[in-house]
RNA sequence: GGAGGAGUGGCCGAGCGGUCGAAGGCGGCGGUCUUGAAAACCGUUGUGCGAAAGCACCGGGGGUUCGAAUCCCUUCUCCUCCGCCA
């Protein structure tokens, strides 16, 4: 959520900051900023009426008699036109609530303004390798090595789902272990959290209102939410708490599978890896100062690249435009790894800074000494990294004549010193 | 799923329907004393909105009342017992 407090300090900034990400959020400012108004004035009436009627109350109890019953006639009419604008108020406040959900973040001011067109090439790593024969889609290379089941999965799932078999399977577990091991020494805790969450986590980090039609939920009442990645849970780990400052940074690192309805990408990336309903994904979260955020935001993409040189996989990191980052980032890099078959890059992870937008949703602040008032923290997020598409990274550029996979060195002691994939399963090289 | 019990400030814990934002203790902070520390003693110490006056907040929501932390309804969470279960 943004600060409601630009709404009457500095409208024009705000107004010029949501322009850049977005005609349709600058849009629905007007109505919001009516509804504060109207808020701040019943709130300041209703204030001074209560005063009024708590003065008066305190004769209740030393009149008598016709004084006291007159007295009662007056705060009985005064107390009802209490509860009327009461009613209102919280109307209004309601309704301020709900079109402040919809506001997304602000850009910061470096933040390359328009589409996706606009994003940022900020440094490259890597060489993509040059074959001397036709490269297979990962799809194919998987098949071929009986390591993944695209069939089997959309007869029992439906599509967008997909199976990994035995070196597969193994492939996903040491790629999960790797990284998570290689963030655990980076001073990350690694957390293994619940899958479901109730609604208010899912505001809380940005996910909902907004993208309701993107995310899963379960039948009843009070539905759970999927989770569409880890960060919501590594985030609302610590809603409505204030932190102690020294505790600060906090790095947490989980390995999830993650779960999107993919609503409105029908027949994108249909075949392969690339956009599954559920995938395994390694996500890295930061808790800070507002001192140390930008810092982190380095750290995190930092971080993550790590694992992509680790794997030797050429990428590159993008700015990312402000109209193509996400409802709650104010400054994103994604990381994008070479796909050799698709011959282009293509997002294996995604680092965001939030600033406070998170932290004022799901009230998480923080104490800067013991006398200080507590302020919001900041939250950042990363992949490190989506591990389905890492998978599918390594098989494509990996891939060898005779269709078997070299796997990077980093990899090989998480796979009892395996270092190539046959069809016969994992072989030291 | 069934039957009970409990939810109050950073923590523990009191609280008759009327200056209760809330006693007391612990913890924190400041001070006195001390070479220093401990102990002792004194003072101070919640959050939000507001320029301020002030208002709101005793798990959440609703109600009764002139007035609710205190009464009623509802909901959530936790604990105990039974049942079921990986």
């Amino acid at each position: 959520m943004i600060d409601p407090r630009l709404l009457t300090e500095n409208p024009d900034l705000l107004r010029e900051r949501l322009g850049a990400r977005s005609a349709g959020a600058a849009a629905r400012l007007g109505e919001l900023e009516a509804t504060h108004l109207a808020w701040k004035q019943l709130k300041q009436e209703l204030d001074d009426a209560r005063h009024r009627q708590g003065e008066r109350s305190q004769q209740m109890k030393v009149l008598r008699g016709e004084e006291q019953a007159a007295l009662r006639q007056e705060l009985k009419e005064l107390s009802d036109s209490l509860k009327e604008k009461q009613k209102l108020l919280n109307e209004l406040e309601e309704k301020r609530e709900q079109l402040l959900l919809f506001i997304p973040n602000l850009p910061q001011t470096d933040v390359p303004v328009g589409d996706e067109s606009c994003n940022r090439r900020v440094r490259a790593w890597g060489t993509p390798r040059s074959f001397d024969f036709p490269v297979a889609p990962h799809w194919e290379l998987g098949a071929r090595l009986g390591i993944l089941d695209f069939e089997r999965a959309q007869r029992m799932s439906g599509s967008r789902f997909s199976v990994l078999l035995g070196a597969g399977a193994r492939l996903e577990r040491a790629l999960v272990e790797f990284m998570l091991e290689l963030h655990r020494r980076a001073g990350y805790i690694e957390v293994s959290p619940p899958l479901l969450v109730k609604r208010d986590a899912m505001v809380g980090t940005g996910q909902l209102p907004n993208l309701e039609a993107d995310a899963y939920k379960t039948a009843g009442e009070e539905p759970y939410y999927l989770i569409p990645t880890a960060e919501v849970v590594l985030v609302n780990y610590h809603r409505e708490e204030i932190l102690d400052a020294a505790q600060l940074p906090i790095r947490y690192a989980g390995a999830t599978p993650c779960f999107r309805s993919e609503a409105g990408s029908y027949g994108r990336d249909v075949r392969g890896l690339i956009r599954q309903h559920q995938f395994t994904k390694v996500e890295m979260v930061q808790i800070t100062t507002p001192a140390q955020s930008e810092a982190a935001l380095e750290a995190i993409t930092a971080q993550a690249e790590a694992i992509l040189q680790a794997l030797e996989l050429p990428y590159q990191v993008i700015l990312l435009a402000t109209g193509d980052m996400g409802f709650s980032s104010a400054r994103t890099y994604d990381l994008e790894v070479w796909i050799p078959s698709e011959d282009k890059y293509r997002e294996i992870s995604s680092c965001s800074n939030c600033l406070d937008f998170q932290a004022r949703r799901a009230r998480i602040r923080y104490r800067a000494g013991a006398e200080a008032k507590p302020e919001l923290v900041h939250t950042l997020n990363g992949s490190g990294l989506a591990v389905g598409r890492t998978l599918l990274a390594l098989l494509e550029n990996g891939q060898q004549p005779d269709g078997s996979v070299i796997l990077p060195a980093a990899l090989r002691p998480f796979l009892g010193g395996a270092g190539r994939l046959t069809p016969a399963g994992l072989e030291p090289l």
